[in-house]
RNA sequence: GCGAAAGUGGCGAAACUGGUAGACGCGCGAGACUUAGGAUCUCGUGAGCUCGCUCGUGGGGGUUCGAGUCCCCCCUUUCGCACCA
């Protein structure tokens, strides 16, 4: 964080009213497993940690508004959380839906796709199955389009937008639907990326959990299918998503129609393909499409080739699939065109017969907000014997979370809540009939995906966030973290922002209209991180270095947007930096009075068109060096410093420095404080540089024979090319280079070098 | 496999659109002040040698008067995603 309270505080050294707020989203799997861990319960350990945070806050020296604070664990706080899902269930957003979700065995909980890593837990690592639960969803694949056409437009890390952009999936291609032979009206719809290779589609393959197996599978075949199903839904997701894994499938005993060639192909089932990806059935081409290859072979299906590879009529036999583009051959009418010609013909043509259609498919999918825990917002949800599903009025939020002495999950697959009888009993508001409380809570994904609505809010208990507040602070202007929040968080929060623009509640659908990633730390060769026991502990740096030190050596040891290798060694040099800015400056009496020296001046202009020029675009190390060059300046030779020559340079510290620059300014004579009085807009304190002050009267020009530095030359800017000429043939050392070769050709740039081209 | 980023001294790292490679800092060496120094200050510090040059930015090619920077091929590392049809 202190990367950002650099720029926050730099930017109300520059006059702006800054508002920079913090707080602490402590809800969730992470807390409660941790509270389980030690035996404390969550709502005695989360304020302890909570206070412990902000007590370490405050001793690096964040600027934050500690007024507008948010705990999304309070219920004054979460009670918004639970109007937002209102929000979304009054508009259709929000749904319940029975499906096959992740489930932690050992988190004993329901996870978003977005938090499972390559198959295990995002929290604890153990491996995820599958699971058919009725869940709370909000259907952001809704939104896939817009969240994907904004990253257009908004000022975000190029790798946080291509992440997104990854993760939302656009693919573009065909429906096809597929009747099947002997049953009447039963249609299987496939998702194509690839129209063009119909006519080489010589079976299909569905998903085990595909709605058609049922009614399609021959008598013949049935038990051979019920027990191919059977191993695949005891399959956890990881072992049937491994890719190295062979294919397995079986026949169903049924053909569908190819409505290109006419002829009849098999239909297999296969756990290769996926049911919450396109329509859960693929037309199969092995000839151009890797897996369908792999699968033919094993089971001798069909192998045509319909794509000719290079510009040659290729027709012969595939050894393996081919899957770039060509020439279309053994289609019909179609032969000769390119693939991608074809793939709007084709399309168009089978359109004409109602058998396809255009198609646009996402791999974003809906977003799973139930979870089977504790230590989360009640979602606030009735279900009445004769009403249904109830929304709780909005006048009885917040539903609040119950104490619990016993809140471990177990295997059941519902909530610890849902052990707690005088807590779930209730009556319907619409009918006063007896009731039952919604005894999931919500992920905590949801808490944080409006927090920054409800900063300028937070002293509000009214309303969630206030028009006018929100309209004065937001969009954020510039929101800085980490890049693992790049699909989820981020995500998230453009969702339900954008929802709560198309609900009229705010006017704007971006939430961050600038975003930058910071690096990570790394320590001992790896990442800084609690798993890996490598964190440092701030309270012993704070004691040992002081908090100026502190934050300066973080945006020193490397580029603040790529991270860097945290060495306790490496403290030293701004220890010594500041140190040294302390004695020059102190006592102020000694200080000379009058202009800076020239020599001095030129490097202070330069010193805060840099400063400046790096701090707007986060290169915080650079900066801190210019400021150490300049005071190397300063303090160099035998001569008493300035105040007007260090003056400026206790204001372009003072974001990384704030307490030593406080302290120098007020020692300076200045009263008010160097950053101003908090709120306050206008003047800041910021130096300005001066560009004619910045000039340089005299440059070292490099004369060159054959691209080797053969002479420096102190000249003034601008010098003619004649006179450096001149001036480097008379130097000895261009004039051995080029003894007895003869001068081809001279390049010159000015102020810069001449090189001399001689053979 | 796909996507993104990166490989520069003993170390952390600089180098804007191709134009003096290694700024700034750590560490190290020498010296000063010191009873002492893990304090402070000054100077030095990419490698090699015949002391003027030669070689040096992961490896190999190329473009160019000139390449850390651009192009092609390869290697390595990190991160994200992964049977996405």
């Amino acid at each position: 964080f202190t990367g950002a309270d650099i720029h926050g505080r730099w930017k109300r050294l520059l006059g702006e009213n800054v508002f920079e707020p913090i707080g602490f989203d402590a809800f969730g799997i992470h807390s409660e497993n941790f509270a389980l861990k030690i035996g404390v319960h969550p709502m005695e350990l989360i304020p302890r940690s909570i206070a412990n945070f902000t007590r370490q806050l405050r001793r690096a020296g964040a600027m934050y508004d500690w007024d507008h604070t948010v705990d999304t664990t309070s219920p004054e706080y979460y009670r918004w959380t639970q109007w937002l899902f209102l929000q979304l269930y009054k508009a259709g957003i929000a749904e319940k839906k029975e499906a096959a979700v992740n489930w932690c065995p050992s988190c004993m909980t329901v996870l978003a796709n977005e938090q499972v890593i390559a198959g295990a837990c995002e929290r604890c690592g153990t491996m995820v199955e599958q699971r058919l639960l009725s869940q709370w969803f909000f259907r952001i694949s809704d939104y896939a389009q817009r969240l994907l056409d904004n990253l257009e437009w908004i000022d975000w890390s190029e790798t946080t937008r291509k992440a997104q952009e990854n993760w939302i999936g656009r693919s573009e291609g065909a429906e096809i639907r597929f009747d099947v032979a002997d049953h009447d009206g039963v249609k299987i719809p496939v998702f194509t990326t690839r129209p063009d290779t119909i006519f080489g589609a010589t079976f299909l393959v569905v998903a085990p959990e595909h709605p058609a197996v049922a009614a399609i599978t021959s008598p013949a075949q049935r038990a051979a299918v019920d027990a191919y199903i059977e191993r695949a839904a005891g399959m956890d997701l990881v072992t049937r998503k491994k890719t190295d894994k062979e294919k397995t499938g079986v026949f169903s005993g049924a053909y569908a129609v190819n409505p290109a060639t006419g002829r009849n192909i098999p239909v297999w089932i296969a756990d290769y393909v996926l049911m919450d990806y396109g329509t859960g059935a693929i037309m199969a081409v092995p000839g151009h499409d890797e897996r369908d290859f792999e699968f033919a072979r094993k089971y001798d299906l069909e192998i045509v080739r319909v794509v000719a590879a290079g510009g040659d009529v290729d027709v012969s036999p595939l050894e393996e699939a081919f899957t770039g583009d060509g020439a279309l051959v053994n289609s019909g009418k179609f032969d000769g065109m390119s693939s991608t010609e074809a793939i709007r013909a084709i399309t168009g043509w089978l359109a004409e017969s109602g058998a396809a259609g255009p198609r646009v498919n996402f791999r974003l999918h809906d977003w799973c907000i139930s979870r089977q825990r504790y230590w989360g917002p009640p979602i606030p949800i009735l279900y009445c014997d004769s009403c249904g599903p109830v929304p709780v009025p909005e006048a009885d939020l917040p539903v609040v979370l119950p104490f619990v002495e016993s809140y471990k999950p177990d295997a059941s697959g519902v909530s610890p809540l849902a052990r707690v009888e005088s807590w779930y009993r209730t009556t319907c508001p619409q009918c006063g009939g007896t009731a039952r409380r919604e005894t999931d809570v919500s992920d905590t994904f949801l808490d944080s995906a409006w927090y920054f609505l409800r900063y300028p809010s937070a002293k509000r208990d009214d309303v969630p966030f206030d028009p006018a507040l929100t309209e004065k602070w937001l969009p954020v202007n510039m929101y800085i973290g980490g890049e693992e929040h790049a699909v989820l968080h981020l995500l998230y929060s453009r969702f339900v922002t954008m929802v709560l623009k198309d609900l009229g509640h705010v006017s704007f659908e971006e939430p961050f209209t600038t975003f930058r990633k910071h690096g990570l730390l790394i320590k001992d060769g790896a990442k800084m991180s609690k798993s890996r026991g490598n964190v440092i502990i701030p309270d012993e740096y704070l004691d040992k270095w002081g908090a100026d030190t502190f934050r300066t050596y973080l945006m020193f040891l490397g580029p603040y947007q790529e991270g860097g290798d945290f060495r306790d060694q490496g403290l030293q040099g701004p220890f010594g930096f500041l140190n040294r800015l302390w004695e020059t400056v102190m006592p102020v009496g000694e200080l000379r009075d009058g202009p800076p020296d020239p020599d001095v001046e030129r490097k202070l202009h330069q010193t805060i068109r840099k400063v400046t020029e790096d701090i707007g675009a986060l290169r915080y190390n650079t900066a801190i060096a210019a400021m150490m060059e300049y005071l190397n300046v300063v303090r160099g030779g035998n001569r008493a410093a300035a105040r007007s020559e260090v003056e400026p340079l206790v204001v372009l510290v003072a974001p990384f420095a704030p307490h030593i620059a406080e302290e120098l300014w007020e020692q300076l004579g200045h009263g008010g404080g160097i950053f101003g009085a908090p709120g306050s807009s206008g003047e800041g304190n910021w130096p300005a540089f001066d560009d004619e002050k910045a000039r340089v009267s005299s440059i070292e020009f490099v004369v060159q024979v054959n691209g080797k530095v053969r002479a420096r030359l102190q000249v003034a800017p601008g010098v003619s090319q004649e006179y450096v000429h001149e001036e480097g043939l008379r130097d000895e050392n261009v004039a051995r280079a080029l003894e007895g070769r003869h001068v081809k050709k001279v390049i010159f740039v000015a102020d810069k070098l001449l090189n001399i081209v001689a053979s």
